[in-house]
DNA sequence: ATTTTTCTGTTGCAAAAGCAACAGCCTTTT
DNA sequence: AAAAGGCTGTTGCTTTTGCAACAGAAAAAT
């Protein structure tokens, strides 16, 4: 899309100007920001991929987020807050964007060039996100294991405009990212090779259907 | 909250000046909208309360979104279709404020006070709506109806500053909400009773923990 | 006021998902 | 080059969830 071009144009072309904005770099598996307290605190990932990740009492972990370039997130989304802590970490080399929410519709002193464009763009990364969101809603709300495998596969079959594509998780992190038990997940994707609907070879799926 | 008071004072002072914009009526029970064809529409509930609702091949009602006054709405957000057709049931009475997004945008011809308005309270519009998200995938994301109940009656008596509330869905309704079978919830419900972790009377719950 | 419909509450049984444990493979580290 | 750690793949067993069916209560329609 265009506007999708804009907004990559828009942030690579950024440059610290405004000093409410700190720019900061992550190793892979470096916790990038925990959402426990209360700052506003709003991200836009500028490069790398990372997950929102929560662990629970009985030490399931769950992603319930993933963050790929030029996705905004930060606790400023979680108003109630969750028992659980919530941590975003890194899964390769990362760099963030960081902001205080409050910062961006007062007028920068400055009156900077990224500050007037960040709010030009806000309302389409915001919508962004509401997609992707919806999406996730969407899969979680299947009913069963094969389901929600079947959904995810289209859904990346989609996006990749292909029917054979590679998992961007490890089958430990879909398991967790599509928050089910990994051996049943083993199981089930075992039962879809019997019934003709997936081939597998590894992490590289084929949709046979349709 | 502030800005919600403002948001609220916006919508309620509202006419339609804006000739892009439509305003309707619903009875309970109609359907509002569905998300199948690809027009941008988006919407804005301005009274009443509403559902969005997907059934898929076997049966299944699932409750996708509960959508309440001030929330916005449409198939703007839904840009990768799903299998399922997605409709909007009014549970109430509505009132409904129907746009393309495209026309938020551009300004009007006609430089309506609405239009400038809504392009400035569209963010925190959105933000709500990713907040009221991400909740959802909290929900979503809990591995055992007892969690996603637990979960549910928490944010429910957060958001009531009580431990004591009435349920906004029926009991069914519900079910289809966290995406749980009915029969297996009101089973969890009485252990919940039994384990002396609620007080339940019909559709109004006590929290006793904490 | 009576009928119809929807919702709540319950249960036995079947199916699905979770748990635990282990082996082999692959990748990264030392 | 060897060791360590993480990921994949598998399986037996247990627990949880779903399904189907029904009775009574409550709400809505006539």
């Amino acid at each position: 899309m265009g506007e999708n071009f804009d907004i990559d144009q828009f942030i690579s072309e950024f440059k610290t100007s405004c000093i409410k904005a700190q720019k900061k770099s992550f190793q892979k598996n470096e916790v990038i920001t925990t959402y426990i307290q209360k700052r506003n605190q709003f991200c836009i990932l500028l490069n790398g991929n990372a997950d929102l990740v929560r662990y629970d009492f009985n030490g399931n972990r769950t992603i319930v987020e993933h963050i790929s370039k030029n996705d905004i997130f930060g606790e400023v989304f979680y108003t109630i807050t969750t028992n659980n802590e919530l941590l975003v970490e890194a899964k390769q080399i990362c760099e963030v964007l960081f902001f205080s929410y409050n910062n961006i519709h007062t007028k920068c002193s400055n009156n900077c060039n990224f500050h007037s464009k960040l709010s030009e763009f806000l309302p389409e990364l915001i919508i962004n996100k509401v997609t992707n969101l919806n999406m996730r809603v969407e899969l979680l709300t299947k009913r069963s294991i094969r389901d929600k495998l079947v959904e995810y596969f289209s859904l990346l079959s989609t996006r990749n405009l292909s029917k054979s594509f590679t998992l961007p998780f490890s089958l430990t992190d879909l398991a967790d990212y599509l928050s089910i038990d990994r051996s049943a997940m083993m199981r089930e994707l075992k039962l879809l090779k019997d019934d003709g609907v997936i081939e597998k070879i590894g992490n590289r799926i084929i949709l046979l259907y349709k």
